[in-house]
DNA sequence: TCATTTACGATCAAAGTCAATCATAAATGA
DNA sequence: TCATTTATGATTGACTTTGATCGTAAATGA
């Protein structure tokens, strides 16, 4: 028997039992448990399974705690201090859009009870609901990776809309080129946001300034910034010549 | 057995029944005493479990996606055989629905890799992501309790596709009333996708044969149905009577 | 209260599991 | 063909898990 093949049926009985011992493996592939291990070991560094004493188990998708290495992490407190910022923007009845990303993750919990939130992140749902929130999720095309919809779905979807404020996450903020971000889909779904919104705020930690990446969202006037101490007093102040920037 | 499925049986009957203790899990498990003390001391550490005196309860009460951990258990196994079993009616190249529910989660393991998804169940979608499956999330408002998302959007969104294969999920399924669910909401969502769809398959285990929910869904024939063994001989020649059914 | 029952954790020997190593046999390629 | 590489299975000693035992601690009930 190949070696794909081998591994090919230890995925399977993994698929439907979840986890599977050693001494199986070995019944059903008729190989020795030394092979078995060596195939384990493989599968495990190319990530398909997790080892398990006496066995292997499925890759365990979430809740393996990430709040705990998130808190500690300097940087995570930073996002966390703008978006509780940002989240006080929000009057009870309003109807908001957040825009997938971290940092607008992170205003949930900060969010007031009774508001209307539409969003396109895949990870800020569940947060979503466990609050309680009222929640609308626009439909649209599955992006690897960032785990936002994006597509001219997503754009439909938003035109549906109209929200008191957007929320918006940005990966390069420049006098010059405006809002940048690497992705001209997600770009897309960005503008369409920024378009239905009558106040549009981009959340961003100071590393983004100065910075251009390849897709255009909006120049700086169509949106306030709120974002971290760092900032250069020199670009503060070239900034707020053009639009209203805050510091937190 | 394996640690990690012994207390998947731990969390799984603490799932049911909020407290359990020792013996019950010495009786379940067939491990000794001994083994399970030191299980429930590793996953107290591991905030898993609260120990009390003579046993073990839960740690919080909220509704978690038990999606992971319900697998080893015997009903979900039957869940994962007709998941397996309606999965491959999918050949490469198809476009499908798969709607929310537990059942249709199970079969996303089984997709053939090459097809186009377009699903309303939150919980799919990062499943369907890790298996880098090309996926459409229909818009639409998101429903506490069963995480789907429904309501006008999401009638509107499906309307916007055409599938070759819809897989429903139902609550209950009677020689007259056919197709029930509670929600009439979601029943709604139900009728959109099957209108969309040139075959539709209700997966559902032998529970809900009989059973009458509140909100109709559709009538026997506009499905084939893929069961679990269970189901009465007799039931099951008046179903065959409608519609095409599969045991498996 | 005090005796009895039940639950608990520490300890230890037995069984099970692991990675490393070695030898063999098949596949590969000069 | 022969040397080299690769996959495999057996063996080994180290390590981990397990179940039994036992003394202590907590709950129970008279």
């Amino acid at each position: 028997m190949l070696t794909v093949e081998r591994q090919e049926i230890i995925l399977d009985s993994l698929k439907q039992k979840e986890v599977v011992s050693v001494r199986e493996m070995v019944e059903q592939t008729g190989a020795s448990e030394s092979t078995i291990r060596r195939d384990l070991t493989e599968m495990e560094s190319a990530q398909k399974i997790k080892r398990v004493h006496g066995g292997a188990s499925l890759l365990r998708k979430k809740t393996e705690e990430p709040s705990l290495s998130e808190k500690t992490s300097l940087f995570q407190e930073e996002k966390t201090r703008i978006a509780k910022y940002a989240a006080e923007k929000i009057e009870n009845g309003d109807c908001i859009y957040l825009d997938a990303g971290t940092t607008t993750m992170h205003m949930i919990p900060f969010l007031p009870p009774n508001i209307i939130v539409v969003t396109n992140g895949i990870p800020h749902i569940q947060t979503l609901l466990d609050q309680g929130i009222e929640t609308y999720v626009v439909g649209g095309k599955l992006k690897q990776g960032t785990a936002a919809l994006i597509g001219a779905k997503a754009i439909e979807s938003i035109q549906s809309f109209r929200f008191d404020k957007c929320f918006l996450g940005i990966n390069g903020i420049h006098l010059d080129y405006g809002y940048t971000t690497p992705d001209p889909e997600e770009a897309a779904v960005k503008q369409t946001a920024i378009a239905q919104a009558k106040e549009n705020f981009v959340v961003a930690d100071d590393t983004k300034f100065g910075d251009v990446s390849f897709a255009h969202v909006a120049n700086l006037e169509q949106a306030q910034i709120i974002t971290s101490k760092g900032i250069s007093s020199d670009m503060e102040e070239n900034i707020t010549n053009k639009t209203r920037l805050e510091v937190v």
